[in-house]
RNA sequence: GGGCCCUUCGUCUAUCGGUUAGGACGCCUGGUUUUCAACCAGGAAAGAGGGGUUCGACUCCCCUAGGGCCUGCCA
């Protein structure tokens, strides 16, 4: 086996390292490229180095300001922030079409003057004969007529190997006379995307490209373009991409693939990103946040493999990162889920009702939704509706019992989960029957059924008259 | 058609020729027990298949199978 690579590669001092992430827009920013972004922001980090952010904007058609919104969006919230301006790359077309013609000086791209319809058969040719694409004008035939539109192609190389020595993916060598005569600049004169790219990496000092493993096959032909221009190429490193649940690439059907999507189930940034960072990367540690994470991060550590999102490991990360997150940070959330989800707005009392169940409630909690849902027992308005099973709890014999727990709770001075605790099992003792007998019913006069913590803290959570006047209901 | 990449429990992974193949999530069982959750204890669960190389292979090589990427005047 070769060796990979390593951070400490011999070009490169530590200090020197600039990664980017470099999406187009297009659309959202999807959980791949999410991790793609954060392996880059890890590895800069690590190397002391700079991440900077690029948008590949040349596709005109396609490219709109909503999608660069999203992104910046969905990367702010991730909070990936990157070192130094954006830099929009078709802004820079003109320096594009200086490095296209610097090839053409250099003899190593040419004027093509291929028709639609020609270049359909040529492809088709190559195609039938497995080879790559060669114009006819790569020697510089003469243009069929003196005002031809023309596009500039690069003229690769008939001879020998391109070797990208990936950084995750290990040594790749392909053949370049396995390369097409690939367009460097379009009939209309702007920069296609593999032009692009090669001159704004090498322009912004880019070190490390480490992006989706759908560009390995692009870094050999951007070497060809690197070495037409007689330029470094800088180090590659192709990680791999994410699948669905089912191992099939991510699609439409496996559900929420852009990152406001994760935000809108309820998950947290924080977690999102240990989550991903865990997909084809560890460092032997569990559920680290990023700023944990930077100092271990190694790029020869990245696995290979494709690897499936498994939302049932996201939840636990998320409940761990729920417990550790900020209580009045989880309030807001919540709060603005339930206001979201039931239309409505919630008054002071609530709202206060509602804090002050959080710092018990995020520890049981995976998600905001969840929270939510868990912290409804408080917000339910008496009297309670009560759901079958604790309507089933609530028999005559029960009630007495009720009465009498009423009158016990009503002389208690302290109300706080620990003695109200002590004053259920007193109470039991006194009763002469186990908690059993007293906790599920309790429960039901308490919640009508809804999902609720201890006994104690949710007597607590209630308050007195709150608690008091339920039971009070039930009798 | 051509080129290239990938393949350890269900999932994320550890292992870089010699291990009872380890951990995490999930799952199952038991415990605690006032619901759910949490928590504690235990358990089931893996090297895609076939050839080599080697005293010895999950680790190296080849083939097959299965997944994927590229093959655009998209990025």
């Amino acid at each position: 086996m070769l060796p990979r690579a390593r951070f400490d590669h011999p070009a490169f001092s530590p200090m020197s390292v600039v990664t980017r992430f470099a999406p187009s827009p297009t659309g959202y920013l999807h959980i791949g490229g999410a991790r793609t972004a954060l392996f880059n922001w890890l590895y800069a980090r690590r190397m002391g180095g700079k991440y900077l952010l690029r948008i590949e904007d040349t596709d005109r058609a396609r490219s709109t300001p909503e999608a660069i919104d999203a992104i910046l969006d969905g990367l702010n919230w991730l909070d990936l922030q990157h070192d130094g301006e954006i830099t929009y790359q078709f802004a820079r077309a003109p320096r594009h079409r200086e490095a296209a013609e610097q090839m053409i000086a250099r003899g190593t791209a040419f004027h093509c003057y291929m028709t639609a319809e020609e270049q359909e058969a040529v492809r088709e040719k190559s195609h039938a004969e497995g080879r790559a694409l060669r114009s006819p004008y790569r020697d510089g035939k003469a243009p069929p007529s003196p005002d031809a539109s023309y596009t500039v192609r690069i003229r690769a190389p008939d001879d020998g190997d391109v070797l990208n020595a990936d950084l995750i993916q290990g040594d790749v060598r392909i053949k370049a006379r396995d390369i097409d005569d690939l367009v460097l600049l379009r009939a209309d004169g702007n920069p296609t995307y593999m032009l692009s790219v090669v001159v704004d990496d090498r322009d912004m000092g880019v070190t490390h490209v480490i992006r989706g493993d759908d560009h390995l096959t692009n870094a050999a032909r951007q070497i060809v373009i690197y070495r037409a221009l007689n330029w470094t190429p800088p180090l590659f490193a192709h990680v791999s991409l994410i699948h669905g649940d089912d191992g099939k690439k991510l699609s439409k059907r496996h559900g929420a693939q852009a990152v406001h999507e994760w935000r809108d189930m309820g998950y947290l940034p924080e977690a999102m990103n240990s989550y991903l960072m865990g997909l084809g990367w560890t460092s032997g540690q569990e559920n680290l946040t990023k700023e944990e994470a930077a100092p271990l991060f190694d790029l020869a550590k990245v696995g290979k493999a494709p690897s499936r999102l498994d939302f049932k490991k996201l939840d636990s990360v998320n409940a761990h990162f729920m417990a550790l997150a900020d209580d009045q940070r989880l309030a807001k959330l919540t709060l603005a889920h339930i206001e979201q989800r039931d239309g409505v707005t919630l008054g002071g009392a609530e709202r206060i009702a509602l804090a002050n169940a959080i710092p018990v409630l995020k520890k049981r909690a995976k998600t905001i939704p969840d929270l939510a849902d868990q912290a409804r027992f408080v917000l339910i308005k008496r009297p309670l509706a009560l759901d079958e099973k604790a309507q089933s709890l609530m028999k005559d014999e029960f009630k007495q019992r009720l009465q009498r727990l009423h009158a016990h709770l009503s002389k208690e001075t302290a109300w706080d989960h620990v003695s109200l605790g002590s004053a259920l099992k007193a109470f039991a003792t006194e009763e002469g029957v186990g908690l059993g007998q007293i906790g599920p019913g309790l429960r039901a006069a308490l919640t009508g059924g809804a999902p609720a913590p201890d006994l104690g803290q949710a007597l607590e959570l209630l308050g007195r008259d709150e608690a008091l006047g339920r039971i009070a209901d039930q009798i």
